[in-house]
DNA sequence: CGCTGGTTTGAATTCTTTCAAACTATGTGG
DNA sequence: CCACATAGTTTGAAAGAATTCAAACCAGCG
């Protein structure tokens, strides 16, 4: 097993010893894939495209990737972000309809899809995995479609940093890697009103900012109430 | 095979000889529960709430479904409308995380998803038509999500008057079966900002408003430009 | 130390919402 | 068949939220 997927598996099930039985997509992906190919990508480097074909399924070792759709006009929103331990780029279609970038430098493992699905013809599990993962994903961009239709920026801000805190696993103390940039085109807001709604909360003791990729949820309640009184 | 089912086959796949192989997850839903419940329902009626055990999987026959969710302070988004001939309520999780209603008085017919599940296991090509409906509702979601993160009033009422004409396949000429609150709850807009962006598509001669629940699309280039320049 | 890319702040503008009222369709009972 | 009640739609005016534009600021780096 490699470097990679010992870290990929530390970080996924921390808890469970290492060799037992396939449980996750990822462990089925390592299982099937053992010789998959390990990449470092430098930060702001395009994984695949819109319009690349689906011929790999990714899992982000370490670091942070943006999915992105872009439009006609220039304009970009990023539909989600991807943290390490996570799987992506596991879509039906045969090309791709998004883009998926480095945010900051990153470790990758790329698996074969015709070679995953070739295992899964034989394998009720994994299908189901498959099927997991594709809902999974489904409920998280209506759950977000919820957000954008309904709340407003603050809302916004709140629902994104609890969601963020709570996947990471890491507490109060939140590290943000991504830029404000980033923040704004995923929660369909200016890059402004994203500094200033942090700067209100920061005011009204919500969070602190210890520096700028560095956030402090400190009254959760408030924070929770704003994410959910929609 | 029921008169709804007659009605099902027309609207999906006019030209086809009924009788052949299946081939949409519709034709396998027919296939395998024939004797499936037809439903007449009023308008404005609950089909199945979030929460809801997910045992049923539906097919619109007549009518108009909305796909809502709700917001714990009682705020109401519209993911998406369901038309006939469509599927919806097909859901991995164990419960919906969502309401359906009726929009007018609507005929459906309700499968087993437990029958649908079993039929499956020794079914390759069902199986795929069932990850295939739900990745498709993936990518629908992702592009409304582009729509509500990047467009504005006029760019969101045109993106879903042309999907909804694509979708109904009826030209120019389009039957608005919901209200405007519902077309605003979908595109995360007022009612009166929704009135105000038709109002004004008319001015401009974009489209002409017979009745309330008439619209033509008089100028589809002006349109399209206005859904894609995003 | 000075660049460069990213962030923060301010002021003006624009877009959307809110609130209020008028208007229109639809359906019901007389 | 008409009158009325009701739900839904449209319009206007004022308020509010977010964006845009501009400039200042800050941090990391050669």
């Amino acid at each position: 097993m490699s470097v990679a997927h010992q870290q990929l598996r530390a970080i996924e099930r921390p808890r469970l010893v290492v060799g037992g039985e396939p449980v996750t997509l990822l462990d089925h992906l390592r299982q099937s894939q053992p010789g998959a190919v390990r990449q470092d990508v430098a930060r702001n480097s395009t994984i695949f495209s819109e319009g690349d074909s689906t011929d790999c399924v990714y899992a982000l070792v370490s670091g942070t990737v943006r999915l992105c759709k872009h439009t006609a006009g220039g304009r970009r929103h990023i539909l989600d972000f991807v943290l390490p331990g996570e799987v992506f780029g596991l879509v039906e279609q045969p090309e791709h309809s998004m883009t998926a970038e480095t945010v900051g430098d990153a470790v990758l493992i790329s698996y074969s899809r015709g070679q995953l699905d070739r295992y899964a013809v034989a394998n009720l599990v994994v299908r189901r995995r498959i099927l997991s993962a594709v809902s999974d994903d489904l409920a998280t961009a209506q759950q977000q479609l919820l957000i954008l239709g309904c709340q407003d920026a603050r809302e916004r801000l709140a629902s994104f940093l609890l969601r963020l805190a709570e996947r990471m696993g890491a507490g109060n103390r939140l590290l943000l890697p991504m830029g404000r940039q980033d923040i704004a085109d995923h929660l369909g807001l200016s890059i402004e009103t994203v500094c200033r709604t942090i700067r209100q909360f920061c005011r009204s003791s919500l969070v602190s900012v210890p520096s700028t990729h560095e956030i402090v949820l400190a009254d959760l309640p408030a924070l929770t109430s704003l994410a959910i009184e929609i």
